[in-house]
DNA sequence: TCCAGAAACTTGAACGATCCAATCCTGCCT
DNA sequence: AGGCAGGATTGGATCGTTCAAGTTTCTGGA
């Protein structure tokens, strides 16, 4: 069993001291050229690697983002977190951060939480998933100076924080324009009750395009919470009030639920639904996809900002969705 | 800004030494009842919490696990994994474990982050998802002595460590079973080739089911690389050669490309998948639904008996799947 | 040749916890 | 009363790294 390869190894292999192979390894430029090459191929040699815990201890930094980790509430909008998560992991990676899990049930739990990975494991930043009005978590941690970003705008815009987000209303726009080129008039809306800040952006997307393009939106629209029940009996209730000939749906569960109900009957009605869950690749839904991907690396690349340089809150980052097209529009 | 709190500070508080509040944390048995308390009510007051880097340097235990986050590859499936590791979290939370992710694309560069992971963060172990015959990860994690689980068996059996499973062919049995108890007896089965452990287990206990209730299973099968649309092609083939009235699928993702098929057709062909994923609760398919919450917990189970206890390897667990039953069978 | 000043490198201390060995009590037995 | 066993408590050393301050080496100009 070899023994552990520190810094004083290296140095002792080099022949310099502990010091300026630190120094090899943080500020390069401070060590002459033929000696950094030296002390580089002692660690080569050695396969040293620095030991986060001791350098954690000295600098007070951990080099670990954390991010939440749900427990898939209905599974279909759930998989969204899933691909954000494997993009954050390996952006933060190439950015030398590394991704710790957590889990909490409510608000207050989570806090907890933070408190915890804080005070323990010093956590140099974290990511949220989702915001709402009057977020408790993202005042936690302001009033405690703790670098965090969020996937989701504030809605409330009391005080700002670096933040990613992709632009709901012109995904839905984007679908009803769709919509509206392919010759459709009556396109009706399925989304959440008012007060969501997510939801109303999305509705208010679907509600524009329409004005824009002289359409009357009033009546063709239903809120009820998320799912495939809901979504299939606001649709039923749709075909018998409007008898829409296309719908925008805020989700893929409601969207699917929209499928069903359209199924029943021998209309033929479009339908474009929200996410580019597994589920509409599946059935061939046409839905409005967001960058998860980009959305991750945009997240680490604010973190890293605020974490390696200067003090200001970097500026806000919002992207575009784009349209994946399948057979339902 | 408060100051940071450490062991001498609440030692200061409670009028004790250092070492005496590291024992009320550490081997509370040695210290007196009345001095423990004063000790603990000085960390609750304080809101003390251990310097994990600092116990880290000394101890040599970080009490981090890490588990890898997939791609996602076609999503379906790939939500299984999202379950698991939201279980591993929060049993491993509860175990006092924290879990780290990772990625990596082929087995070198996976091998190679262990390397890092093991080096920088000392890592107390791995939890590996997924095994194959050979698997080049495992033998590597064995022969430095480094702690792991793996969810899916060892298929050559070559070193015993320790595993978590769930029962595939005890899965397919029962759906199997299921069909041969409303009356099926044609039951075809759409599966992965020849060669993955998984597959050939899923297999196995169709093919014994049938054979249980004197039904030849030969011609009866299809093998095929996973997705829908091989699903669906293969469910055409099948129809076409040897009108099945049931068809087990190893896999969501077929079960749904059969059901696409058989929508073409007018025939009523009961269709039972594997995973039990949001797709599958989604548009009801009856699917076999594996324990994935309760598999982590014993993943978590195992490791900690490895870290915190005897050097023994663990007897393995093998866990048995349950069907969701839904309309299509 | 000498010296100032910069550049390159070295040394001792500190981060916050645990381990080890030594000391201090306390109560009990003779 | 004295001695002793045993548990409870204490101070010092240590883990591997970086910071701050010190020392040596190099460079170039008078």
């Amino acid at each position: 069993m070899a023994e552990k390869v520190t810094i004083a190894t290296v140095a002792r292999h080099a022949r310099v001291s502990r010091q300026t192979v630190s120094n090899v390894l943080n500020s390069p430029h401070i060590v002459r050229q033929e000696t950094r090459q030296r002390v580089q191929d002692a660690i080569d040699a050695l396969g040293y690697r620095a030991n986060q815990a001791a350098r954690q201890m000295r600098t007070g930094r951990s080099r670990l983002i954390a991010a939440r980790i749900d427990p898939t509430r209905d599974g279909i909008n759930g998989s969204v977190l899933d691909r954000f998560l494997h993009g954050l992991t390996e952006t933060a990676d190439a950015a030398g951060y590394r991704v710790l899990l957590y889990t909490a049930t409510d608000d207050a739990r989570e806090i907890a939480t933070y408190g915890d990975l804080l005070g323990t494991y010093e956590l140099d930043a974290f990511v949220l998933v989702g915001t709402k009005y009057g977020d408790p978590r993202t005042e936690w941690l302001a009033d405690r100076d703790v670098p965090f970003v969020t996937f989701g705008r504030p809605w409330d815009a009391l005080d700002a924080h670096p933040w990613v987000d992709v632009d709901g209303a012109a995904g839905t726009a984007q679908a009803t324009r769709r919509l509206l080129d392919t010759g459709h008039r009556r396109i009706a809306f399925i989304g959440w009750p008012d007060g969501s800040g997510v939801g109303d952006d999305r509705r208010a997307g679907w509600r524009e395009s329409l004005r824009a393009a002289d359409v009357d939106p009033s009546g063709l629209h239903r809120e009820t919470e998320d799912g495939i029940a809901e979504g299939e009996r606001l649709m039923r209730d749709l075909l018998d009030a409007v008898a829409p000939t296309a719908v925008v749906c805020a989700s893929d569960s409601l969207a699917l639920g929209a499928l069903q109900a359209i199924r029943g009957t021998d209309q033929n009605v479009s339908v474009i639904g929200f996410d580019d869950t597994p589920v509409a690749a599946a059935v061939g839904l046409t839905s409005v996809s967001q960058p998860l991907g980009d959305a991750a690396a945009r997240c680490v690349d604010l973190l890293t900002g605020v974490l390696d340089g200067d003090h200001e809150t970097p500026d806000p980052v919002l992207l575009q969705p784009s349209l994946a097209l399948r057979h339902t529009a």
